[in-house]
DNA sequence: ATTTTGCTTTAAAAAACCGTCATAAAGCTT
DNA sequence: AAGCTTTATGACGGTTTTTTAAAGCAAAAT
């Protein structure tokens, strides 16, 4: 289930915060401060978290600015609880990169409904955005791959490549399939332009070459098991 | 093959846009206002649309809005197009039912990738094409084929053969028959070819062998009850 | 204008597969 | 049971398919 971390200074607001989500079926932690926070978040990760704007020391904006800096903790999602009347605030804070704000005085309803549609709203964007097959991980987003934590260079057909046979793992595509898909044309006869491309594609992943299994009189397929 | 339409005042980035899927193989046309998107939309449904949020008139947004109100165009999958610093616009779109966003400025390589990928996560996905046969399987799409759960390396004709006898169980096949089907050519007189094959294909089959069974002066039939 | 980068093609090398042969085994007929 | 026909087996050379390497091209970057 899913964790939600609830910075705020006020205790009653904040224990109220957190009955509410537990109540509701979520596992929930409040933080008095943005030094515990900051603190927790170096060695554990919610999956969503609600930032007051108004907190002594370091304030909500600024820690959401630190959280979308850090690749560690940028994927987080954030709500913010502003008081009422701070238009400033919500706007820069939806810049930033918040994915929802409260408005103070909330209803815990509110709150509630708001948590689970933004997670409703990231989970399947997040994972969608990724595809990982062992050590090679494949970032839609940023057009990145990396083998083992390091990256490497792909060229746009080879990532095209490998975003196919990753995006459907074990499926035997025929070239003619890859060429269509991955070039965007009928494939035209006798041509080894496919084979090629693999092949950089198998150098280029190291270690992981024979993930990508050649299935013959047929094309290529990601064994997922190899 | 899939019709996009990109729907951006800007006709510089418009012409960019449509020249960029055209060029990867798309179908691909741009709309100025979107009054012109409107009344197209009555006589015609493209596979996907990229909609600019910020337009004259009627905003993206709300285009996004009426979209998907109506049954008639609320499947058509929808990338919003807004520009760096309207968060708030992304969230909105997203909730409204947009499949994906774009920020601008963004390259067409990128525009590209997320357009299939919203078209992949889109297309009706098809069941899986598994043909079973006591301890045997085959697996048509990623073309495998296990035995007790072992996985088994055929070659071309030997897969072909086996799924030949997995789709028309305990039916007997003439080598003439078989022939045809497997070679793709008329039977041309005597030969052992058919049985050096079936040899093959019953040798890795291991305990299954006898699944293929002799009929005499005919050819060979798979035993369902073996 | 030159260099770099990525895509495609070609041709040769390597690997996997195929088909035929000769021989052995099995099935049917007499 | 002997003899004939059909099928199974084992081995080997030829062929097809895939891999590899190298070079030509075109577009983009410098």
């Amino acid at each position: 289930m899913d964790m939600i971390w609830c910075v705020e200074d006020d205790a009653s607001i904040r224990d109220i915060e957190v009955y509410a989500l537990k109540s509701t079926g979520f596992e929930a932690r409040g933080f008095e401060d943005s030094a515990s926070f900051i603190e927790t978040l170096k060695d554990e990760k919610p999956s969503l978290v609600i930032l007051d704007v108004m907190l002594p020391g370091t304030d909500g904006v600024e820690l959401l600015r630190r959280m979308k800096a850090s690749p560690e903790t940028s994927e987080i999602p954030v709500i913010m609880a502003t008081a009422k009347g701070t238009e400033y605030d919500k706007i820069r804070s939806l810049d930033i990169g918040a994915d929802d704000y409260l408005v103070k005085p909330f209803g815990m309803m509110e709150m509630v409904s708001r948590v689970k549609a933004v997670l409703r709203r990231c989970k399947p964007k997040q994972a969608e955005h990724v595809l990982t097959m062992d050590g090679v991980t494949l970032n839609l987003d940023e057009h990145i791959v990396t083998v083992d934590g390091e990256r490497i260079a792909l060229t746009y057909k080879e990532f095209e490549l490998l975003r196919l046979f990753m995006s459907h793992p074990g499926m035997a595509f025929t070239r003619d399939r890859l060429f269509c898909d991955v070039w965007g044309m009928d494939f035209c006869g006798e041509t080894r332009t496919v084979d090629m491309h693999i092949r950089t594609l198998r150098q280029k992943l190291g270690r992981y070459a024979n993930l990508i299994e050649t299935v013959r009189n047929v094309g290529y397929r990601l064994d997922p098991k190899a």
